[in-house]
DNA sequence: GACAAGAACGAACGTTCGTTCTATTTTGCG
DNA sequence: CGCAAAATAGAACGAACGTTCGTTCTTGTC
């Protein structure tokens, strides 16, 4: 690891933290450079526009997302218990950094904002509800969900209540809702069940 | 009404649509200043500050929404038809402004700004939920609910699906997603009847 | 230890931000 | 109509924005 790698990805870190707090766009290079304890150009030529870190940003968190939510779960039994150890990553994902999921704050943000950035968090977003429904379909075959449900309609349903946590746990600061949460995905579990 | 009053709430009416696409933070004086062809001090002194405009556009929001989605559905008759008619209205109500449900995207965009604005989002949200609690309270009453439910557990599974929902709706313009709701709010229903 | 390449810097660019003046136009009332 | 008050405009402010430039310091290699 070179030492422009090296500090590239503390540059990421501190962007990752900030982004998932006040949003990817306010993310400055100003605040960012000051934050990192580097001048403006010197933090600047390491993306060469701002659209750029925002990129980084996401595709970095995309990095950590996979091996911190995704590749844990899938090497549980597949099945119910499968989706509570996502559930339980994504959980524990989201506690991590200070402002909560960034993929769902740059969802909010990015939805009206034509670019590349914004084609990304789509293709991100989907590959997650594509996610939800691969697992869901491991615990048909698992035996432990019915053959006949919806896929789609699970993955909906189980995203959903992630995103009420979300809200609850960023905004209201709710202590409880971890176990509304979870509470909610016993429930969701036992009516996809045969 | 004076003209007064009456350009400022056509601003409010332009701002809060801005504000649901890009976020209340990048509705800026300037450019609302050119949606609504005035000049930026002409603008900015019907609100003496940025955040004025804000809780302006908020407030204004506030009353939309109590107009058209709360008080339509407490005239319907209590119980499951009168959930429904609240579902159908938010629904409604998030179509209406071209960048969904405002105060989701504020929510996001504030719950880590310290402010007056963040101070009134949080209890806007937490009315909105207790509204989602009481109508549960009124099924109760009406015989369509056992009466032992949780209720806030309700109002939390009811506001996570309106989330989904609009993930869905305003990120990857998923045109399905309607009837998945709808579907995920009877299955959620009818967990909940006696 | 010399030396090219890489990494970080400070200063400045034009633009936009929110805000504050003063001046001008428009409004509504006697 | 006349006139104060209200409403809007225009110009300017310091600060911060993303970006570019040329320069300096730091690496790692021969």
């Amino acid at each position: 690891m070179t030492k422009g790698e090296d500090t590239k990805l503390k540059i990421l870190e501190i962007g990752l933290d900030m982004a998932s707090q006040v949003g990817l766009e306010f993310v400055t290079i100003g605040a960012l450079a000051k934050a990192t304890r580097m001048s403006k150009s010197g933090l600047f030529a390491h993306f060469q526009s701002k659209e750029n870190l925002q990129n980084d940003i996401l595709r970095y968190a995309g990095q950590l997302f996979s091996e911190g939510v995704v590749v844990p779960a899938l090497r549980t039994d597949a099945g119910i218990p499968r989706i509570r150890a996502l559930v339980r990553n994504w959980v524990e994902w989201t506690s991590r950094l200070s402002g909560g999921c960034i993929f769902v704050q740059a969802s909010n943000d990015f939805k009206d904002r034509p670019g590349t950035v914004r084609e990304f968090l789509m293709l991100q977003q989907e590959a997650w509800i594509d996610c939800l429904r691969r697992i869901a379909q491991s615990a048909v075959r698992a035996g432990d969900f019915r053959k006949d449900i919806d896929l789609d309609q699970f993955a909906f349903e189980m995203y959903s209540l992630l995103l009420g946590f979300h809200l609850y746990y960023t905004l209201l600061k709710n202590e409880d809702i971890e176990q509304r949460q979870q509470a909610a995905l016993e429930a969701l579990i036992q009516r996809y069940q045969p």
